[in-house]
DNA sequence: CCCTGATTCGC
DNA sequence: GCGAATCAGG
């Protein structure tokens, strides 16, 4: 693979994003995230913004800015990327079960307007036809989950949604996930079910 | 151990 | 220019 104007586009972009080394390189695909850090500093652009982490140090050599005051359009208003998370690939066929509101009990506040508008969406029972024992484990575990940000998710960590996307209440569970599985072991449980384990029950 | 970016240096 | 190896850190 080489580094063609497309794949420098897409590094640019994603790195701009906040993305990692790591995860521009998946997406690029055919390097490592060592061949992207080379290319970002051969490229010139190391610089931290937006989610960076790096030492305050001295001013922000960022800003060349023309002598036209524009748009006076501050860096960032509010991205807001949380709201299309919680639905994490799922791999494999779910038993139709979504993560609704895993936790908080605010299954519906008054905003439903979220929806894309589009394709149908996949049926969504939300009714929480699991089995009181997977119900408590979950409760149990989600009480001890690291609750990652959107940006702190990996394939080894559980990705399920706790919490109300529309509020500071959000966050994923963060526990080591499954191998293999987008959730942790207690996830699992509520998410993949096996069908012979739901029923009829009049709520 | 998982991950992050930074740097070096042979190719 | 490229990127594996390595470093330094969270």
């Amino acid at each position: 693979m080489s580094w063609t104007d497309e794949r420098v586009e897409t590094l640019k972009k994603m790195w701009a994003e906040g993305q990692s080394a790591s995860q521009i390189a998946k997406e690029l695909g055919g390097v490592t995230r060592n061949a992207v850090i080379g290319k970002v500093h051969r490229l010139g652009l190391s610089n931290r913004v937006g989610g960076g982490k790096d030492e305050p140090e001295d001013e922000a050599p960022v800003v060349a800015a023309k002598p036209e005051p524009v748009t006076p359009r501050a860096p960032e208003p509010r991205p807001e990327p949380v709201a299309a998370a919680p639905r994490p690939a799922a791999p494999e066929r779910p038993a139709a079960v979504a993560p609704a509101a895993p936790s908080n009990v605010t299954p519906l506040p008054v905003r439903k307007a979220i929806i894309p508008a589009g394709q149908p969406l996949p049926p969504q029972p939300s009714a929480n036809e699991i089995s009181p024992e997977a119900l408590a484990s979950v409760r149990e575990v989600e009480k001890h989950a690291k609750r990652l940000t959107l940006m702190e998710l990996t394939e080894r960590t559980c990705k399920w949604p706790i919490g109300d996307p529309a509020t500071e209440d959000f966050w994923f569970c963060g526990l080591p996930s499954l191998p293999g599985k987008p959730y942790c072991e207690a996830h699992v449980g509520v998410a993949f079910q096996p069908m012979s384990a739901r029923r009829d029950r009049r709520r």
